[in-house]
DNA sequence: TCTGGGGTCCTAGGACCC
DNA sequence: TCTGGGGTCCTAGGACCC
């Protein structure tokens, strides 16, 4: 049997752990820029604040109806989904993190020595008792029927306690004639449309279908995701592995035409992807530059243009990479246009250990050095050093007017009870 | 005025090899 | 007039996920 664990609005539920007054409120988590809205607690789900809201568009609403509003938080949500990992992986030793907030255990065999729904009530309890985190788990022989099993444990919580198990035949055929096929797992937007066409409503409808026609169809994914669904074990439990692609893309706080501050900026990107790349202890030999012009904007010229960038050998300095973001920027760097986003993706990574050796080339061996060193300085003094192309004095920040504290990773940032 | 960011996998088609 | 067969590798684009 496999569980899967999913922490309930998790952002929004983040932010009350560190602030109990919250409890039972209305609360929204936006994206970066403070764009959008891309968490909502039960309560803004209820007064119909969509998923991807601008927030300028909502803004009205969220005054009159007293609606919590913060920036995201990624250091205190990385940090909590840490904690609860490592809690759950007290439960399994077979755990594969999906997402920041989503595990899948494996409970191989485990129904023969625990009653299964005791054993999910206690993942419940550790969870909320040890972070403050409310989480629903979905316990079905697939991954796809337990991704279906926690649907139905969150969406009728009352009933169920936050814990649904599907385990016969019938059970499942029913939870399937009730899962509406564009909350199925694995089935977008496209897809959706396609099935709709063809009058399949739900994901019953759609286990039924033909095995060669759902491959030609939507491809092998497809019929992977519809034999699992089926409660053929197909899709297993993976390895959380290494990223392949890494990236660091942003839009602007303005639109800006002046080359200059572009550059300033991808320097940054590329710093980060550098930080990245470190971390998980692997090089990069080719990043991707990509610059775009305001979408929303159908007043003014739009421009968009990505270009590939090889690094002179597999890298993770941000020197280096700077040096080849800069290269490809200024192969697509046009004048005259409003630029409002850019980005890097670094893609081709390989551990960090196995470097390759060239002929003709090879990196200052002080760059690795230095990384480690500049590395260990910004973690303890907070991202103080930087690079020449950053700019240094008038610091540009993204909009972050709603920002909570990083309670969880900084001491001076601390919750503090007053007695 | 304002509209996110970061990933994975698959397929088709082109370039290349012998 | 006629012009093979069988591969691999890479990339872009499109689908999906949270």
């Amino acid at each position: 049997m496999y569980a899967l664990v999913d922490c309930n609005n998790f952002y929004a539920s983040c932010e009350r752990v560190f602030n109990p007054l919250l409890e039972n409120k209305p609360v929204v988590v936006l994206s970066n820029n403070d764009g959008c809205v891309i968490a909502r607690s039960n309560e803004a789900k209820a007064m119909d604040i969509p998923m991807g809201a601008p927030a300028f568009q909502f803004q009205k609403l969220f005054d009159k109806n007293g609606v919590h509003v913060f920036s995201s938080n990624y250091a205190l949500y990385g940090d909590m989904s840490k904690r609860v990992m490592n809690i759950l992986s007290e439960f399994t030793p077979d755990i594969e993190i999906y997402s920041i907030d989503e595990a899948f255990l494996l409970l191989a065999g485990f129904e023969e020595h625990f009653d299964l729904e005791y054993y999910g009530r206690q993942m419940i309890l550790a969870v909320k008792s040890r972070t403050g985190i409310p989480i629903s788990v979905g316990i079905a022989p697939t991954k796809a029927l337990a991704k279906v099993a926690n649907k139905i444990a969150k969406k009728f919580s009352a009933r169920t306690g936050g814990v649904y198990i599907l385990d016969d035949p019938e059970k499942n055929r029913k939870a399937l004639l009730w899962t509406k096929i564009g909350d199925v797992w694995g089935i977008g937007r496209q897809y959706e449309k396609r099935l709709l066409a063809l009058n399949i409503r739900n994901a019953q409808q759609f286990v039924e279908l033909h095995d060669e026609y759902v491959r030609k169809e939507f491809s092998v994914v497809g019929l992977r995701l519809k034999r699992d669904l089926s409660g053929l074990t197909t899709l297993s439990l993976e390895a959380t592995p290494k990223k392949k692609n890494i990236a660091v893309t942003r839009a602007f706080e303005n639109m800006y035409s002046d080359y200059n501050e572009l550059k300033e900026r991808v320097s940054t990107y590329a710093v980060k992807i550098g930080e990245k790349l470190r971390r998980q202890e692997s090089n990069c030999s080719l990043l991707q530059v990509f610059v775009l012009t305001n979408q929303f904007r159908n007043d003014l010229k739009q421009y968009r243009a990505s270009i590939s960038v090889y690094t002179p050998t597999p890298t993770n300095s941000s020197i280096t990479l700077v040096q080849t973001a800069l290269t490809g920027l200024s192969m697509i760097y046009k004048e005259g246009y409003q630029y409002k986003k850019a980005g890097i993706i670094a893609s081709k990574l390989t551990p960090a250990k196995q470097k390759q050796f060239k002929l003709f080339s090879e990196e200052n061996p002080k760059h690795e050095q230095l990384m480690k060193v500049v590395d260990q300085l910004n973690f303890r003094e907070n991202g103080k050093v930087k690079f020449g192309g950053q700019d240094l004095g008038r610091t540009w920040k993204i909009k972050q007017e709603r920002l909570s504290n990083r309670f969880s990773t900084r001491l001076n940032e601390l919750i503090i009870i007053k007695v």
